[in-house]
DNA sequence: GCTAATTTGTTCGTATGTATA
DNA sequence: CTATACATACGAACAAATTAG
């Protein structure tokens, strides 16, 4: 070992001088292969794997098997506006998509403590919850999962199944308009049931968005929790 | 090999049955040991380390060195609201914390195309650059760059140091009120920089808010980037 | 307070599988 | 079809942090 090398491990002084590497330009697209990096760096194939590993996890790099390490370049994300008027439909179309909603699953469900208090409702309260998966051109933009009170809105389920819209679907029980009441913006790592759906690999981070949707009376119609890849999509609140 | 195996791989079958036992209580607080997991599902311990290496990237479990591995407890999360008035010194003072704004370091740079549209300037124009660190009881809460026309606010740097908040400095320079044009929202993989000053892990999510503030005119005064640690804090939109 | 045992972390070696060029 | 390159999986050893006694 040499002198500098205080306590700093192996993968990560690999790490530090690939990320340099492609400061400085001289790495530009693909990396050399492991082998040869391993070569150059004095140390196991592993080591440049766990090195490697670490720069993915940050979205730095990524590899392709049988292909190769590429830097990544950022990719241009599509904005989603968030508001008192937040609908999908609307939001994707002005930006020149065209939107599709997929029904995913539909079950009925019990109100547990969290959603009957979002929705003001009894614990225990039966609800029809919504998976449903926005897609816009052929891309996974979202998928939410959305609670609707079963007794106020027993149609839900075949409403949505047959407009393909939550806010005919709501028409269709007298809910004529409704609006956003609040959002909660939070965001996580992308588990394997999501990542799935939204075409994502396993270690890719979803911004995540619980709202309530209330009617023209204040009253709560729809729980939702909607799940947007970080990576393609930006919220954008503009009061 | 099984006959119910069909082409996934081993690390990611051991992951599905520590996330099964996880799920119907088998295992509460803390993981057996690797070596014992190793034994049990007959696998290798490295098969085992790949296992919960992925399920701790989802945030399931983290593991200690010396002490085990654990089931990570989903934390709440401490409440930023996001509107036309956000001042952070308001926002938390509500939820019971004595917040407090550092600066980490301020520098004069010149505007690129991004920061020029933004701040509706001139390429190449000059701005200051400031670089805040914001805490509440002892938490770190966020980091934030801010950029200012340098023209205009010829003493922010030193405005800020002094009263230890953006809202004063800028009234030094005669704006009295501001407000919150545009906020954009998106999540990415914290930087090694910012994870020293969030005291987060490398391998931690940060919520990432990019706004712009305007004074009564529509003039802008500031273009903020603020990284929130996802783990710690939900951004709260209520029209 | 010190030592030994426990437990996770790092690093090497080796072999084989699988996708791509 | 063959060579290349990343992915998975085993084994072995030691380091480093923590805990038990």
């Amino acid at each position: 070992m040499n002198e500098a090398d205080e306590g700093v491990t192996r993968w990560r002084r690999v790490a530090d001088r690939i990320r340099a590497a492609i400061a400085d330009g001289t790495v530009r697209e693909q990396l050399p292969p492991e082998t040869e990096l391993a070569e150059r760096y004095a140390v196991n194939r592993h080591t440049v794997r766990r090195a490697i590993q670490s720069l993915a996890a940050e979205g730095l790099l990524r590899s392709e098997r049988g292909r190769g390490t590429f830097v990544n370049a950022p990719a241009p994300r599509l904005s989603y506006p968030v508001g008192p008027r937040t609908r999908f439909s609307e939001n994707v179309t002005a930006q020149g998509r065209r939107p599709s909603g997929r029904l995913i699953r539909s079950e009925s469900v019990r109100a547990d403590k969290a959603l009957a208090d979002m929705l003001d409702c009894a614990v225990g309260a039966a609800l029809f919850r919504l998976d449903k998966l926005s897609v816009a051109n052929g891309l996974p933009l979202s998928v939410s999962t959305g609670y609707f009170p079963a007794d106020r809105f027993p149609n839900i389920v075949r409403g949505y199944a047959e407009t393909g819209s939550v806010t005919e679907a709501l028409k269709l029980h007298g809910v004529m308009d409704y609006r956003r009441q609040e959002t909660r913006i939070t965001a996580e790592r992308v588990n394997p049931v999501d990542a799935e759906h939204l075409e994502l690999p396993l270690d890719s981070i979803v911004l995540v968005s619980a709202a309530i949707d209330v009617d023209a009376d204040g009253r709560p119609v729809q729980a939702l929790r909607t799940r947007f890849p970080a990576e393609r999509m930006e919220l954008i609140i503009r009061p």
